[in-house]
DNA sequence: GGGGATCGTCGAAGCGCTTCGATTCCCGAC
DNA sequence: GTCGGGAATCGAAGCGCTTCGACGATCCCC
C-alpha cells in the first residue's frame, strides 16, 4: 500500500491509490525544452468528490501533483492546503476532512524544492562522516543509521557527506541552503571545519570533542573517564601491572581527541591506584598486535591485565594469549572498549566499556533541532562510560 | 579558503572572500514571520566593477547571496548568469570573466531549492542502506562512500535513506522530488521496493541481484561463479574434501540471493570437478563456529580444506583451526569470500575472492547517472570475481 | 444587542532559479 | 548593398510552495 503525504507525524498516513503508471515517461531533464508547462491558474471545477476530472482515464500527463490539484479536488483555496498540512492556523475539520481525502485520493507529496525555497528550510540536516577511518567502521555505521533513523521522527532527511570535502563542503551546504544543519563526525583536536561551522553560523552538533569546543555544541563518550573506569575496575580486582593496548599512531597524531583523552584518564587513575601501567600503540593487524603483546610481555612480565581500546586488535589478541598459554580471564584479564557487539561475539565475552554510538547520534540529531527550534547550541555532552563486566575480567592468579 | 560556486566541475573554484558574519543570525524559521521579504525588484545600480555598492558596509542584511546580486554585480542580467552557470548558451569570454569574479568576490551558492524547483532536477541520488545488517558492515560503509565520492564527481549529493522505511520511503522521494533517482542496497530475491520502483518510473540502480531484474537496472558480485571459482581454486591444489561454511541461517531464509547463488556455484562446480562437497550456515559467532567446525569433521575428517563466506567466522575459524593444532595452509587450506582488506588482516593472510564494493558503488553511480541522461536503465552487471592466492591455501598434505 | 475577539478561509506576493522567445549586433555570402 | 544566420544578451514567465493581510462569520461579554 502506498502512502501518500499526509500532515501530522513523518510517517502518518494510511492507503492511497498509487500514482498511475505513465509509459516511458522517464525524466526528460535533458531537454528541457519538451517539458511542458503549466498554464498560469487552471480554472477551478466546482467541488470535492469529483474523481473524474483531472485525474481520471488511463494516464496522468505529469506524474507531479501539485498542492494546487490537491486544492481544486477539496475544493479549497490552495493557502488552505498549506494551512493543512503546516499546522499553522486553524482549520474546520470538515475542510481538513476534505483535503486529506484529496490528498489520499491523488497521491499528493508536496514538491521539496518547493517547499524549500519557499519556506527557507529544506528539512535536511547534513551528516559528514569519515571517508577512511582509523576508527571502527561498525561504530560509525551505527551512528550514520541511529542519526538516519532519529531523524525522520523528524521528519528530516539526511545528506552524507564525507569528510574529505572538508570546508569547503561546509560552505558548500552552508550557502546553498541544501541542508538546515550540520552533524560533523570525526572531529579533530583543531579541525579546520569548525571556523567555518562558526563564521557561516550553521547550526551544528560535533560528535567528538576538539580542543576548544566554545559556542558549539558537542557530543562525545567521556573518554577521559572511560580510561579511568578501566583503571579502576582493575585496581578493584587487584591487578597491579596493566597495559592498554591502545589505537595506531596515526590516531594519536592526527590529533582526534579520544585516544589521547582515554590514555589520560587511564595513566591518571593508575597512578592513583598505585597501578603500573604501561601503553602501547597498535595498528590492529595480527603481527602488529603480537609484536605489541610480545614487547609488553617481555619488558613486564608481571603483567596480568589489558586494555584494548583498538577493536580490530581484540581477534589477534584473544588468539595470542590463547596460543601462548595464558586463559582469559584465569591468567590473563582483558577489558576492551569497544562497542558491546564485539564484546559479545568474541570468546569469552569481554568485559568492556561500550561505545554508544546509537546514543550519540540520537542525541546528536535531538541537539541540532533544538538549534533549528532557537536554542543557542552552545553546549557539551560528554556521555558516562558504562562498563559491563563479562567472562573476561577477574582476579590476578594466586601465583 | 573559501570556495564560493564556479561553473564547470564540482570542486572547481579558487578563493574569495568568504560570507561576512551576522551575529547572532541563527534560522528563525520558526517565527517566519519575522523574516524580513525582500522587495520585488530592487533597482539595478549601473556597472560592474562597485565594490561599495550593496555588498560594503560591514555586515550582510542576509547572508544568503542571490543570483540576482552577482548579475548586478556583474552588470549583467540575472539570466545572463544563470547561462554562465550552465553553460547551456555561449558567452563571451569578457561577460564569463565579469560573472565569475563577482561569484568569487560574493561567495556566491545557487540556493539549492530554488535550482530545484526551476530545473526539476536536484541532483541527489538517494541511497537506501540496511538499518541492520547480517551482511558485513564495512562491506556497505564501503559502498556507501563510494557512491558518495563517485556521486559527487558528477556534482550529485547523497540523500541516506533507511532500508526500514521500505516502498513508503521509495514513495516519498519519488512523489516529493528530493532525489532524482535511487540506489538500492540489500536487494531480496522478491524485494517489494521493487514494484514501486517500477510504477513510479524512478531511474535506480539496485546493488544485488532479484529474482527478475526485468526492467531494472542491477550491479552485483557474480557470487554463482565465486562460488565456482572457489571449487576450481581447490580442486586445482588436489583437495578431495571441502566443505562451505556460510553466512547465517537467516541470510537464506530472508531470499537474499547471493548466499543461495555461492552455494550453487560451489555446489555443481565441485560435482563436476569430483570434490565432496558439504556446506553449513552460520551464525558468525565464535560459539557457532566451533560447533560447525566439530560436526564437519566428525561427519567428514577427511576435509581438507574451507570455504567461508562469512566475515565475522573468520577470526574464530582461524583461531579454531590452530587451536586444534591444524596449520595452515599446511594441513587445511581456507578460502574466504570478504573484503581485500579482512583478507590481509588476518594471519596467515588469507586467499580469497574480494567483494568489489568500491567498484559496485561507483558502476551504480554511473548507471544511474547514465539514466538520468536518458538511457533506458536495464541492464544486469555481474562482475566477475576475482580469486587472489595468499597464504592460506595449498595442495593437501601428504598423509 | 453592539463591539471587540476569534476562527476559518482566501487571494496574492514572493522565494531564487531556469528557460523560452525576442532583440541586437556582426559577419560573410550573394 | 542586402540578407540570412549565428553569437551574445536580455526580459519575463513560470516552477510549487508558504505566508501575510484581509475579510466574512461567529461568539462572548457587558
Amino acid at each position: 500500500m502506498d502512502i501518500p503525504y499526509l500532515p501530522g507525524l513523518p510517517f502518518m498516513g494510511k492507503t492511497g491509490r498509487g500514482l498511475l503508471r505513465v509509459e516511458s515517461k522517464r525524466f526528460t531533464c535533458l531537454r528541457p525544452s519538451l517539458r511542458p508547462r503549466r498554464r498560469p491558474f487552471p480554472p477551478p471545477t466546482d467541488n470535492a468528490a469529483e474523481p473524474g476530472s483531472a485525474h481520471s482515464g488511463t494516464a496522468l500527463e505529469d506524474s507531479m501533483v501539485t498542492l494546487a490539484e490537491v486544492a481544486r479536488q477539496a475544493g479549497v483555496s490552495p493557502s488552505t492546503v498549506s494551512y493543512v498540512l503546516s499546522r499553522k492556523r486553524s482549520i474546520s475539520d470538515d475542510t481538513r476532512r476534505k483535503v486529506e481525502a484529496a490528498i489520499e485520493a491523488l497521491g499528493y507529496h508536496p514538491h521539496a524544492g518547493a517547499r524549500a525555497l519557499a519556506s527557507n528550510r529544506s528539512n535536511i540536516l547534513a551528516l559528514m562522516v569519515p571517508l577512511r577511518s582509523d576508527m571502527y567502521v561498525p561504530v560509525i555505521m551505527e551512528i550514520a543509521m541511529a542519526v538516519t533513523t532519529e531523524a525522520r521522527e523528524y521528519g528530516q532527511d539526511v545528506l552524507l557527506l564525507t569528510k574529505d570535502e572538508g570546508t569547503r563542503g561546509v560552505r558548500r551546504i552552508a550557502g546553498s541552503g541544501l541542508a538546515d544543519a550540520m552533524i560533523v563526525m570525526d572531529v579533530e583536536l583543531d579541525d579546520d571545519r569548525i571556523p567555518v561551522l562558526r563564521e557561516t553560523d550553521t547550526p551544528a552538533v560535533l560528535i567528538g570533542l576538539p580542543a576548544d569546543p566554545a559556542g558549539l555544541a558537542c557530543v562525545d563518550l567521556d573518554f577521559e573517564a572511560t580510561g579511568a573506569a578501566c583503571a579502576d575496575h582493575l585496581a578493584d580486582l587487584g591487578h597491579r601491572d596493566v597495559a592498554l593496548i591502545g589505537e595506531g599512531e596515526g590516531v594519536y597524531q592526527r590529533h582526534t581527541g579520544f585516544a589521547a583523552l582515554t590514555l589520560r584518564g587511564f595513566q591518571r587513575r593508575a597512578a592513583e591506584r598505585g597501578l603500573r601501567a604501561m601503553h602501547r600503540a597498535c595498528e590492529g593487524t595480527y603481527e602488529s598486535t603480537a609484536g605489541i603483546l610480545s614487547r609488553i610481555l617481555e619488558e613486564r612480565p608481571s603483567t596480568t591485565a589489558f586494555v584494548v581500546q583498538n577493536e580490530s586488535a581484540i581477534p589477534p589478541l584473544l588468539s595470542l594469549l590463547r596460543l601462548s598459554g595464558r586463559a582469559v580471564p584465569e591468567d590473563t584479564s582483558v577489558v576492551a572498549i569497544c562497542p558491546d557487539q564485539v564484546a559479545l561475539q568474541s570468546s569469552p565475552r569481554l568485559t568492556s566499556v561500550s561505545i554508544p554510538a546509537e546514543e550519540m547520534g540520537r542525541r546528536a540529531v535531538r541537539m541540532v533541532m533544538a538549534q533549528l527550534e532557537g536554542d543557542r547550541g552552545e553546549s557539551v555532552t560528554l556521555l558516562p562510560p558504562i562498563l559491563t563486566v563479562r567472562e573476561s575480567s577477574a582476579p590476578p592468579s594466586a601465583s
